[in-house]
DNA sequence: TTAGTAATGCAAATCATTTGCAAGAAGAAC
DNA sequence: GTTCTTCTTGCAAATGATTTGCATTACTAA
């Protein structure tokens, strides 16, 4: 139950000069409530299962409004369907479990990557996404 | 005209026990012959442009019939369609152009990643794939 | 050459995602 | 609170990538 963050990013709709309606204040209360990224299926299934009427369709739209607004953030796992997480601002990378799909967040290992491959290759290196995938402590057992 | 890889893979073609049909000729001619990783669709075009009467289901099914023998692997370089290399073997990664698509390989500039996050984490960690985007020499400036 | 089975063609299905359009609901102004 | 405007949503259909079912074709072993 972390009334601030929700209302800090109904706030944020606010600012952004969108509509607080009920799509949108239902999906950021369940992408507060889940720790990790999720998927737009994801966020409706939930959603579902808590008798919201909204439609598969209105999630996606507003996962893309809200990524358009620097809000959110896409990210592929490679794992069929992209998934959305705030945009916390800070660089960072994902660690899978590739049974049970719990997301972890890994630091970047690689501070200058970037500015080394720019050296050797003579490219504009803008970023990049590094993805790691494994068995939890859980599921390494079970 | 490197005829020596061609064969190479059709000769692992035959060792896999399958069969060495005109399909498969074609798409490893065609993987043979461009340099980087291609997708389904891109083979299948430049099939079509050389009057091949193969389908893009054809060309699907082979693509994944070679991944599951080792031939080819699968790379998701996170724009849209998955594409298909040859499995050097070794482990690596891509640097993309964000404006032609051209590919470029990188070695791994982290050997060690996989311990380092296993030891921190508890996680069994199994793989990781690292992509970097950016503008070619050529596209920065154009 | 032929038989047996794997591979292909073709069309339809599937999965994730997007879009068009009419109907509905925020929010500003009254 | 009511009205008006415009943004949002519902719903259904479209899209793009990929997969699948099934009858037909073509490898290859004998």
């Amino acid at each position: 139950m972390s009334k601030d963050r929700k209302s800090y990013w109904e706030q944020k709709i606010r600012e952004s000069g969108l509509r607080l309606t009920r799509a949108r204040r239902e999906i950021i209360e369940v992408l507060v409530d889940h720790s990790g990224p999720l998927s737009a299926r994801e966020i409706f299934l939930i959603l579902r299962s808590a008798f919201s009427p909204l439609e598969l369709s209105t999630v996606y739209r507003n996962l893309h409004t809200f990524c358009a607004r620097g809000m959110l953030r896409e990210v592929d796992l490679g794992m069929g369907e992209k998934k959305f997480e705030f945009n916390s601002g800070e660089h960072r990378h994902h660690l899978i479990c590739m049974k049970c799909g719990e997301v972890r967040f890994l630091g970047c290992p690689l501070p200058h990557l970037e500015d080394d491959i720019s050296k050797k290759t003579s490219y504009d290196v803008v970023e990049h996404r590094l993805n790691v995938y494994g068995f939890c402590p859980i599921c390494r057992n079970g």
